[in-house]
DNA sequence: TAAGATTTGTTCGTATGTATC
DNA sequence: GGATACATACGAACAAATCTT
């Protein structure tokens, strides 16, 4: 009945991944900061008593976490890092990518978000923002030619969306959608989600956006919810009919 | 046979960092899946012409973003491992570590998302399932009598709906409850959330959970929407005096 | 520009630990 | 138990990057 503290089995950690923690553990009890600087791999030697091999595979794995960054030359050494929410990305996208995620599902949550998303940031955008966002609309509005200019309009479609989530200020709601535009710009690169034009539904779409820049100029909160709510309901119409899975691959850094 | 030319541009970055991507596109380029072998060390300082030091630099990199796992002794080696979501939700958390994220931020997630995630499991949940919900309610039923027992019976509650994550068919949907649940839990741990008691609420909160076990047993979808989204406003004004903040630390793996 | 100092980056040889047969 | 095939860990040396003077 406790739920919340799982007993780890007692996997024998590597000597690395123990320093690794014990690292951590230095840091958190000083409660270092970013930028905060770390002891030298000489005095880490001295400090944990190991070698200087497995301090390097700790910091390495600290390292590949975002948690700390290493420069050579005088002055240097490791530093706490901020974690970027690009590497986060990333890292998210390698556990899904064991997952069964379908349109559906991103949809699903696309649906429940985005005009929550949409809500919050009318009225709170600086105009050159909503300028950007307009632009980000213009950029294709001609009707496509060729399925070549389908997939570049379908990923500047993304993008506006993507915009939009920098924007939030609840970061974890904006991280969580940039997350599943970046999972879709994906699949529309790898698989060919852009060739079943309709050009009624895309139409419309593109109304939606202008629309939504509007409502967010206007600070009309309840309608940007809708008309985002509409957009989201014709997006996964137009998508509805690929049968697409995320590409399996690796996600690179 | 392998990549070829190295590529200048990225000369930035560190040996083990390039092994560790040369890596991964060698595990890409076979399209090889949870389980596969890679090769041995001895073999890659051959194949990447480095150093036993660097190669196990550039493994451990891809064994704390969770992509292989490494078994000593005959037949060992380093495999291709799928990202557990443990792993996952704690890297997400060094991410939001530096992060302002506040209980509004999550709490505005929550309403949007739970509700859809207790639609969704309407009429699709066994009775087993079902009774195991049942008992994490049944086991926070007599009133708190101290701060302690507040305590237990917030966690408690929490697990109540990492339990529903657990069961949910979206994978992307069910891993953001599971996260926002986790540092929610974090919190009530860490800091005194659970010192503004309000009986009343609480009870009110318990009367939901049972009222929704009662629906997803009868398969009503609205039903169980409804309850969840009552339930999730009862659960902010219940920390909505709270002026928490997340801990700023480290989570462990 | 150049030299020197500091700190990480990389290599090699060797020895030890561990799991399988 | 012993042999084998692996990863794991150590230490010494040298290379490269970068800051200071």
């Amino acid at each position: 009945m406790d739920g919340g503290q799982e007993i780890k089995a007692k996997s024998k950690r590597s000597r690395p991944v123990q320093v690794a923690d014990q690292i951590k553990a230095w840091v958190v009890e000083r409660d270092l900061r970013q930028g905060d600087k770390l002891p030298n791999e000489a005095e880490m030697i001295a400090l944990f008593k190991v070698s200087k091999g497995t301090v390097r595979e700790a910091l390495r794995i600290l390292e590949a976490q975002g948690l700390i960054v290493t420069r050579t030359g005088p002055g240097g050494g490791s530093f706490v890092g901020e974690v970027s929410q690009d590497r986060a990305l990333s890292l998210l996208g390698n556990y899904f990518y064991f997952q069964e995620l379908s349109l559906a599902d991103i949809y699903q949550m696309r649906k429940a978000l985005e005009p929550e998303l949409a809500a919050g940031l009318a009225g709170r955008l600086a105009s050159e923002q909503l300028d950007v966002l307009t632009d980000l609309v213009s950029a294709h509005a001609s009707p496509a030619q060729s399925p070549e200019e389908e997939k570049h309009e379908h990923i500047a479609s993304l993008a506006f969306h993507a915009k939009l989530a920098e924007f939030a200020e609840n970061r974890l709601l904006g991280f969580i959608i940039t997350f599943m535009v970046r999972m879709l710009t994906e699949m529309t690169v790898y698989r060919k989600l852009y060739d079943v034009p309709n050009h009624e539904l895309w139409r419309r779409g593109r109304q939606h956006q202008l629309e939504l820049i509007e409502a967010l100029r206007k600070g009309d909160g309840n309608a940007a919810r809708e008309t985002m709510a509409s957009h989201m309901a014709a997006a996964e119409e137009l998508m509805q009919h690929q049968e697409a899975r995320l590409a399996r691959r690796f996600i690179p850094d």
